[in-house]
DNA sequence: CGAAACCGAGAGCACTGCTCTCGCCAATCC
DNA sequence: GGATTGGCGAGAGCAGTGCTCTCGGTTTCG
């Protein structure tokens, strides 16, 4: 697009590094990417591609950050195409879509979501807006299902003082207005969802242990649409 | 104990070695299990660890048994020192416990419940059995719940058919008495635990979003026992 | 046009998993 | 008791890894 053409060539170069790192990831797995083998595929010698990546733990982070984005994206255009109103359907494409997502890019979703790689860390202040869009569209339209009343809030055991404490700072950052309670069981849902997809793609569950994974989730976002107190509309 | 001296040597040996890469995974990571380290640590040529273990993934499922093990044997201990009748301190142990050890070695806890290391393939044969202890304490605990009258079989959304067909044979092999919802419910509990765990021990939450992680958990916890219909006590 | 920046190739270091051969020593067999 | 067998450690070696450095050649810019 724009500037010298040797900025379009690195860029363009910087874009192959990246997909090849993709390809590797789905065939391979996270901790057998290899910056060599990137290099063999670009046709390249493997110091080349030093020029443009100073590490193996910051193509890891490229590709944390374009897999972020890409699920990230997957859930807006998936909500894109819901009632805005519909909240049980909304919460239904979400989850149905990370799940998609996750089976489909297995990998991908074990270096997002599984255990960190041994020494990589992921520098927050490049992954944590990508890797965010998810729970924030999930608080998001918690807030709105309690806006339009259709939100129960459920009684169930006390939310626990540091709790409560740590919720102010939430609210204050998201601009929410959501009850102890809800927020709590929010945190709660949050964390079982990517459970049972982590459960399921991770292999955890055994085989055909559970029957069709696709049902077994749809009935598992609704049991967790039931926690957070959502009602089918208002 | 029994056998020729140099059986006892060769299980000696074998012993060191687990414990010495046991320490590598604890500080260093699962990916960063090095036979050769480990070799280096016992005062060892490299090849000669060959002698004991065939393979850096079979030195894996060593440590992945006695991580299973270790496991079920704190839970088993933790549950055995509460009232037989005290199902939610029950749920509750078995929780803690479990969070408990996951906190204090996470790279154990990665290697089992996280992402799978690549290309490692865990023997079905030696790992299932260990490796299900927890979720069958957890189901165990739920039939005598249920045989006691403490679970108030929730209503909520329907078991989808394909769900409630594999329940039949999970019934029979572990000659469970439990109806589908209670059944479907606990599975998702089992799955919610483990994802709130993991989001803790994997860095999901964040540092310091939602305060004492303990007390996070433990209200996690109380939740979960709503969501199978745990009442506490009959 | 010349200087500066950029970039690919190649060599090299330290590390990995794994295989093979060579001896040494102990247990076993006759 | 002597010969044989088998286990075991050491060492060399192969192919792979991340990463650094230097050396030319090309492109860009002042």
């Amino acid at each position: 697009m724009e500037g010298t053409p040797r900025d379009r060539a690195r860029s363009q170069t910087m874009a192959d590094i990246v997909r090849i790192g993709r390809q590797h990831l789905s065939t391979e797995g996270a901790a057998a990417l290899s910056l060599r083998a990137v290099a063999r595929d670009l046709g390249v010698v493997s110091s080349a591609v030093y020029r443009y990546v100073a590490s193996r733990d910051e193509l890891l982070t490229l590709l944390v950050v374009a897999g972020y984005d890409e699920l990230g994206d997957a859930v807006d255009s998936a909500l894109g195409k819901v009632e805005e109103g519909d909240f049980g359907a909304r919460l239904s494409a979400i989850g149905t879509t990370v799940r998609a997502w996750a089976v489909g890019e297995p990998a991908m979703y074990a270096l997002l979501f599984g255990s960190p790689v041994p020494g990589y860390h992921a520098p927050a202040e490049r992954t944590t807006e990508p890797g965010t869009r998810v729970v924030r569209a999930l608080v998001q339209l918690w807030a709105q299902a309690y806006a339009a009343g259709a939100i129960q809030v459920p009684q169930g055991p006390p939310v626990p003082g540091s709790l409560a404490e740590a919720f102010v700072a939430v609210r204050a950052e998201l601009g929410l207005d959501l009850p102890d309670q809800v927020l709590a069981r929010g945190v709660l849902a949050w964390a079982a969802l990517f459970g049972c997809i982590s459960f399921e793609v991770f292999g955890q569950y055994g085989p055909d242990t559970f029957g069709d994974p696709a049902a077994l989730f749809e009935h598992q976002l609704r049991v967790l649409a039931e926690t957070v107190g959502l009602t089918d509309r208002a």
